[in-house]
DNA sequence: CTTATATACGGGCATATGCCCCTATATATC
DNA sequence: GATATATAGGGGCATATGCCCGTATATAAG
């Protein structure tokens, strides 16, 4: 009844924001079971993903397009619940990398059942060519040089 | 020199997410001098938007696709700083109706000029109509039934 | 070698976001 | 009118996000 549907503002910042917001609700209701938020996900995988060397706070950081000190903040429940841990670098005693334990990759392989489904709910509600196509223009608007300062 | 691109992630969410918190730095150094954040600033337009009446707490959380307490708690700042106020309203003891003040109009409009130079700055690294369009299919991702729960 | 500068990270602060549960009020049912 | 149900918001909690500033370490300048 009282069910409005949503402005659309001309400020392309809060649009982009009320879109994560909405399609952070999906991801996260969907990984509820596994007691990791999206943002817990994409951190552990992120950590995961194939380098050469496991990576510094501050690499992490530039991948994830986050402030180092959000990652640091961020990185605190994981390591409180055994998930991540921080190593110094043998070269640089300011820098420290940060690794999956053992219970850290179980924990990630788990919830990825969890993510597909959320992620395929969203490809149907969009389309995969839409969807696929959207994360492409979001991605370069991180990449964007224009936009960094 | 180690300046790292983002890596694309499969997730839609934290594409999302990502774009979100680059695109907000920018807002957010632009209207730095306002004091207000974007997403204060977005909340002061949404609640002086034209209406037959003031917004509910409700109807405002619907419109910015936000939680209730979330709306409850960015209003708070707002609050102090005088730039809103809650009123009963008259006919229902529950619903709070949300008002700009006088202080709040003015401060709004003085913060549209440096807004507007962030939408123009990131017009610019976008293109307008690539800018536009993507942010038509947000505001879609944001109404798709299919999305809610 | 000493000093200046740059980089990596943490601490403290404020806001942003959403959950769960609670209370107050309103509406529907009987 | 009494009771059941639904709705509006708030309180408390945990995480998410980024700023400023400080400390430790590394690198560059002299």
């Amino acid at each position: 009844m009282t069910d409005h549907l949503p402005f659309q503002s001309p400020c392309y910042c809060a649009e982009l924001r009320k879109a994560a917001r909405r399609v952070s609700l999906i991801y996260d209701a969907r990984l509820r079971a596994s007691g990791l938020r999206t943002s817990q996900f994409s951190l552990l995988a992120e950590i995961a993903r194939d380098r050469p060397a496991p990576p510094t706070m501050n690499e992490l950081s530039n991948y994830l397009v986050m402030d180092r000190s959000t990652l640091g903040h961020n990185l605190r429940p994981l390591l409180r619940k055994g998930l991540v841990v921080l190593q110094p670098d043998a070269n640089d005693a300011r820098t420290r990398r940060v690794l999956l334990t053992a219970k850290g990759t179980v924990k990630l392989k788990a919830t990825k059942k969890l993510w597909l489904k959320a992620q395929q709910e969203y490809e149907k509600a969009l389309g995969e060519g839409a969807a696929v196509s959207l994360r492409n223009t979001l991605y370069k608007l991180c990449s964007s040089k224009l936009l960094k300062r």
